[in-house]
Order: structure tokens, then C-alpha cells, then sequence
DNA sequence: GCCCATTTGTTCCGTAACAGACAAATCGTC
DNA sequence: GACGATTTGTCTGTTACGGAACAAATGGGC
């Protein structure tokens, strides 16, 4: 990408981040943002369609770097065997999200972090999910996948939801324990030894 | 000033201070500077012709800045009547480039930082002792007013090179006072009764 | 209701920044 | 001194940004 391109995108997103850390969603105007990014309307207009666009790029941009894999083989935390390794891999997981703690949970805990979890979630639901299954299988099951895939994402957000309210006291391991105490019983019901 | 061209410039003087405590002047390529600047090679020599005039600008930017009396009346430090006021006026240049130093001290230090007390040296010699004697004054002095020029801004910027490699132990009104001290009897002599 | 102010989203053109290529100069190393 | 490698400084066309103006939409306040 254009090397201008990559400035007014971080500029604007830090704007935008550290106003979402201010004030809530809807309270926050396009003139703020270019005003604290310094850059033109023109120029935001040029990035982004509208403000909700904005927010889930945002968002986007966040959720693929706390789930990307380049990063999880680097040498913050070693989990060298993450694949097929459900436990291993959420635990990861919430290391990453614990870790960037200046921009995940900044965010996440702001005013409008409800409206980053339902991002949040539909992200997990699209990304997470589709390996639970092979598509081969999915037509064994008792219950229609997308309802199990929505049971699960579900609650994966919804305990990193907790988990931050509380200000995430839980070790990842711990709390990657507890998630497949209760995510094991129903997956195993499917079919599966290990969710 | 376009809002493009203040990004860039701070951008690259940013860049360039940076290197400048990491390294001596003589080490530090265009390459290295614009790398670090994030700016392409054709916009560093859209704005400064060589290294030199990028030093140069710098220097005088962040002399204009410590000097600048916008910021004397300012509420860091209080001084009203510096005006006409000698001692007050040094004090609170002083004040300046101490609470500066960030910028000043750290540059000023560094491995080049005779360079930068060289322009120091002809900016106070240009600007300050402008004032020193009124122009119909000149024609009386027993010595070449440009001599005189010479020695008070040398001597200042000699102190403030002495102040600087010791670690600003002093405080500055203590430091005004040695100036003062200093220079009044020399000032005295041609004619004033106070620098 | 109405009105005024702010915000929004679009458009235009001038300009600065970009990438890349290039010859000249400089620097090390043999 | 000759050599290759790096750096320097200049140039090109292309692209993104800035600034300003604008009508439309929004949103309080009387």
C-alpha cells in the first residue's frame, strides 16, 4: 500500500481509538476525528464511506491481528503445537488480547464496547468456527451447525466480555480450562473427543 | 503551511534529532534519515537541499522556539517584565532551555553537539545582542561594538555549553547572576550601569 | 411548527508526496 | 590507482492529500 495511504489510515485510526477511549460512539463526529488525525475531509471521505465503516475496519484490523498466525510462532509466547490443538490455540488467544491490552481492552472497556463485542463476535463466529467441524460431518449432527457454531462463538465472546469487565485476574490457561470444561460436554455429545 | 508539509517536516527533524543522540553528525546518511522519517527520497530534497541546510534549519527552528516571546509570557514561568530587564530576560531563557530538554539538552549533548552550539553561537550573536546598544550608542564604545557583540554572546553560549556538560546543576537565576556578574563590569565600562 | 447552527457527504483543482530510475560522487578494500 | 558498493542528488509520471466551497441532512432551542 501507498505509504500515504498507510499514514492517514493509522492516524485516523488512532484518532479514532483514543476518542472511543473519551467519549462513546454515537457523542463522537467525522470533524473530530480528521480534526485530532490531522488530515483533510477529503481525505477521510477517500478512506472511508462513513463512520460505521471506519469502526468496523477498525475492528477488522484489530481482530485479525489478535487471531493472526505469523504472530502466534513468534517468540512472546511459544506455542509451537497450536494447531489441532484447541486449548493451546484459545489460550494463545487470550494472551494476545491480554497483551494488547492498549488497544484491545482500551477499547473493549470504553463506553461503546458493547458495540465492539457484537463486531467481536460476528468476527469469531465467521473465523473461529468454521474449523469446528468438517463440512462432511456437519450433517450428522443433532443440532444445525449454525446454531452450535453460535452457541460456542457465543460463549467464547461473552467470557472475554467477563473476563475484561473484571479486569482479567484469570491466567489465559486457567480461563482456557474453564472454556473447554463447558464447551467439551456439548461438543463431545457431537461426535468430537476434543472440541 | 500546508498540513502535508508540517508532517513531513516534523516528521523528518523528528528522524533526525533521533539519530543525532544515537550518532555523530558526520555518520548519519540522508538514507538513514528519511528510512526512519517514513518519507521517500524525493520529498527529503523537496525540502532541504542537503544535510547541512536540514541541520541548519533545525537548529534555528529550535533557537526561534527558546527564544520565542510568545512563550516568555506564557504560564510555565512567570515573567512579566522581562522586558528591559536583562537578568530577567537570561533567567527565563535559561528556564526555557532547561525545561526543553527533551529537545535542547539532548541534542546539544550528543556526540555533535559542538555543531549545533556553533549556530547556537551565531543565532545569539545574530539575535540577542541586537539590542545590546542602541546604534547611536556604537560610535562612542571604546572598543568595536561588533568585538563587544562577540564576546558577551560567546561568553553566554560558553556558559551555557559549561551549564549543560555538567548537568544543569545550577539553577538559572543563580547562572544569570554569574552573567551578570561577569558582564556588567565590561558593559559598565562602555557606558551602561546595567548589561 | 420554525429557525439557526452544526455536521455530513460530495465535488473541484492545485499541490505535495510517492516510486523508480538514473548519473555522479563518495567511500572502502584490495 | 582501480574496483565495486554505497550514497547522493536530480528527474520523471503517477497518485493521494489538502483546502475550499457547496447542498443536504441533522439537531437542538425558542
Amino acid at each position: 500500500m501507498d505509504r500515504r495511504q498507510q499514514k492517514t489510515r493509522t492516524a485516523i485510526f488512532e484518532s479514532f481509538s483514543g476518542l472511543l477511549a473519551e467519549k462513546r460512539y454515537n457523542q463522537i463526529s467525522v470533524q473530530e476525528i480528521i480534526d485530532r488525525a490531522n488530515v483533510g475531509r477529503s481525505t477521510f471521505y477517500a478512506h472511508f464511506e462513513t463512520k460505521d465503516a471506519l469502526l468496523h475496519e477498525l475492528c477488522t484490523d484489530l481482530f485479525a491481528h489478535v487471531f493472526s498466525d505469523h504472530l502466534m510462532t513468534e517468540r512472546t509466547h511459544d506455542f509451537s503445537s497450536a494447531r489441532d490443538d484447541p486449548h493451546a490455540a484459545i489460550t494463545h488467544i487470550l494472551y494476545h488480547l491480554r497483551d494488547n491490552r492498549k488497544n484491545m481492552v482500551g477499547i473493549m472497556t470504553c463506553e461503546s464496547g458493547e458495540l465492539f463485542f457484537s463486531f467481536f463476535r460476528q468476527y469469531v463466529d465467521d473465523l473461529l468456527m468454521d474449523q469446528m467441524f468438517p463440512k462432511e460431518e456437519r450433517g450428522k449432527l443433532e443440532i444445525p451447525y449454525e446454531f452450535l457454531r453460535n452457541h460456542i462463538s457465543g460463549s467464547f465472546v461473552h467470557m472475554i466480555q467477563w473476563w475484561m469487565k473484571r479486569g482479567l485476574k484469570e491466567l489465559p490457561e486457567e480461563l482456557s480450562d474453564y472454556f473447554m470444561a463447558v464447551t467439551r460436554p456439548v461438543l463431545g455429545m457431537q461426535g468430537r473427543k476434543y472440541g
